[in-house]
DNA sequence: CTAAAATATATGAAAATCCATATATTCATA
DNA sequence: TATGAATATATGGATTTTCATATATTTTAG
């Protein structure tokens, strides 16, 4: 993955959002993530589908649900990437009412 | 500036050559840049421009020349994912042609 | 146990939007 | 006038989104 394609990622805000919140509450189901973001499951599913194909997420289905999570074999880089981003206070005021909206329901 | 944006400026391996080496090598001129990225003018100065106005770069103007550099004032967290990019060795090989060129003729 | 319904996720196709680039031109400075 | 830099316009192509539907799994009814 080079870095250009790894920022693309990050340059979308429904991704980002979808990064951060798994960044920091771990492996979480699709349904969850999209109530969580308020947004429609088509756009979800294909926004976790682009960070899975570049290895920045995996997928793992249980029963009916598939849940998704940071792969454990991303570069060095990438981690030091999404960690910073994960404890910046610049995202609690943009990014907090979803993180209100997942623990709700977990 | 939002996340997103900035990682959206960082998407374009155009606009990271730029942001690189200006990072490891301090202010330089629109043609410098040009040369070193063997580019054209238009092209650079394009995506030069849209990281000043995003307050990621700012310009000032020596002469017959506008130099290109920095922000003194960028949030704490780009400068931190700019650093990070600067010292990873991610970047060594992919990157090490342009700063070459431009070492020839600074 | 089997068939049907419900739930969870993925995907094909189309529409809308966005983005990068090239070319030509203009502006600014010396 | 010559050089360096910015901008206008057109265009091709990529991205995002939505809608409808497909697939997979689980639950429920009979």
């Amino acid at each position: 993955m080079q870095p250009h394609q790894f920022f693309k990622l990050l340059s979308d805000e429904t991704r980002l959002r979808c990064l951060l919140l798994i960044a920091r509450h771990g492996p979480q189901r699709v349904s969850d993530i999209t109530y969580a973001l308020q947004e429609s499951q088509p756009k979800i599913s294909r926004h976790l589908a682009q960070l899975r194909t570049l290895g920045v997420f995996k997928d793992e289905r249980q029963g009916q649900w598939v849940f998704y999570s940071i792969a454990n074999n991303i570069p060095g880089w990438c981690r030091k990437v999404i960690e910073g981003m994960a404890v910046s206070n610049c995202l609690q005021e943009t990014y907090q009412v979803d993180r209100n909206r997942l623990l709700e329901i977990i």
